[in-house]
DNA sequence: ACCTGAACACCGTTCAAGT
DNA sequence: ACCTGAACACCGTTCAAGT
């Protein structure tokens, strides 16, 4: 790649310079480098060597990249845990592969809510496997989509937190706290010594609570009584 | 306001134009009108009858003046049941609150996600009494916040998703469904029939499963016994 | 069919000039 | 202090011309 940058002639290449599978992956660089605004049709151009205009043979849109990136994400979760360990632990090792993945990658949470996942064929295949993992359990039929549904909720919503800002509980920042906060401050410190003796960041303390308040509890609606 | 456009000299006015209220509400209508990225400089100063280098007068940033709006979001969130109610009934109430304030402004949803949500001292007091309804109850100080959090990640995603299209779970659209596709036909059908005897919509029912379960298990986690 | 070059209709932001 | 007018450095998208 070193001096490949000899200018092109003004007329059809003779063999193309695009694909989806190139364009997706400039994208997924542009995205990692400066988000979802530092993606743009000019800087994907720049790294794919052509002129804006040439992304256009081969997608509709900006949001056509976009969708198309979103669909290498689906096919990143990992749902391998299903058939091999209890449901509760199958679900849980998903939540946290799924979280990992978004957290790691905060610049597809805004993609996420841009472009809201894309119903495709691999998504299908993957609910495919949990749902089956869901009744394999024992679990009702008409209980299945809703509670993987509520899982899933409690999931993004927690991706959404982590591309915020830390300690929004925190008080004032004015020193001495007043009197009316005096119990947020109190909480505030007493979950403070929770995430020290647990040796967690607070997001991880939260999301394994909530995560298993939400097992728990939909495990006692639907699934019977045996954890 | 009919034939109120007399232009304005170049100079000072002798009454300012522009203030942060002024601002923030031409926000909001530009926001529900054409949602985030219909709201633009140039769109909200022709709304307030300026131009938009004006604007920059009173806000340092596109930025701010979304951050502007998210302080107005805050102050709409209803918290007048705890004390009035059960803990558990206050904020069943209190996120169904939330969670319909956001779904009737979905372009709000996509405002969190661009500047995530302040820390003002009118959210401190929101999280004041909704923490001293916990601590009434009896539950520990370091179980306070990390169940409110996780309370909260679960309404931030359901508005999430309520941006999003409905039936994601939707078995393969091209007509017969594909041996693999069986359990989750199976199951998209008895959702469909509980969503009919219900007579609510999948994103209600999901929503009140999740929050039911959510709430049950961190109870059962912190909170004692009694419902 | 698939690229370049040039254009169109937009952006956010800055800043001198004017009162 | 607070507006206008004009500019700067960008956008996404379209399309004729070229091979």
């Amino acid at each position: 790649m070193a001096e490949a940058t000899e200018t092109r002639g003004r007329g059809r290449p003779r063999v193309p310079v695009l694909d989806k599978a190139g364009i997706t992956a400039a994208a997924m660089a542009e995205l990692r480098r400066g988000g979802l605004r530092g993606l743009t049709m000019r800087s994907l151009a720049a790294r794919l060597g052509v002129t804006p205009g040439a992304i256009y043979n081969h997608a509709a849109s900006r949001a056509t990249v976009l969708a198309w990136v979103q669909e290498q994400v689906s096919d990143q979760l990992n749902v391998s845990a299903f058939g091999a360990m209890s449901l509760r632990d199958a679900l849980a090792q998903w939540a946290w592969s799924y979280l990992r993945y978004l957290r790691a990658r905060p610049e597809l949470v805004e993609l996420i809510v841009a472009v809201p996942v894309a119903h495709t064929a691999r998504t299908s295949r993957m609910y495919q496997t949990i749902v089956d993992a869901f009744r394999a359990a024992g679990w009702y039929d008409r209980s299945v989509l809703p509670s993987l549904s509520a899982l899933e909720t409690f999931i993004f919503g927690a991706a959404l937190d982590s591309a915020g800002p830390e300690n929004v509980y925190e008080p004032s920042h004015d020193g001495r706290s007043s009197h009316d906060e005096r119990s947020l401050h109190d909480t505030h410190a007493a979950f403070a010594g929770l995430v020290l003796e647990a040796g967690a960041s607070e997001r991880d303390i939260v999301f394994q609570l909530g995560l298993d308040a939400l097992l728990t509890g939909l495990q006692m609606r639907w699934g019977g009584r045996s954890p």
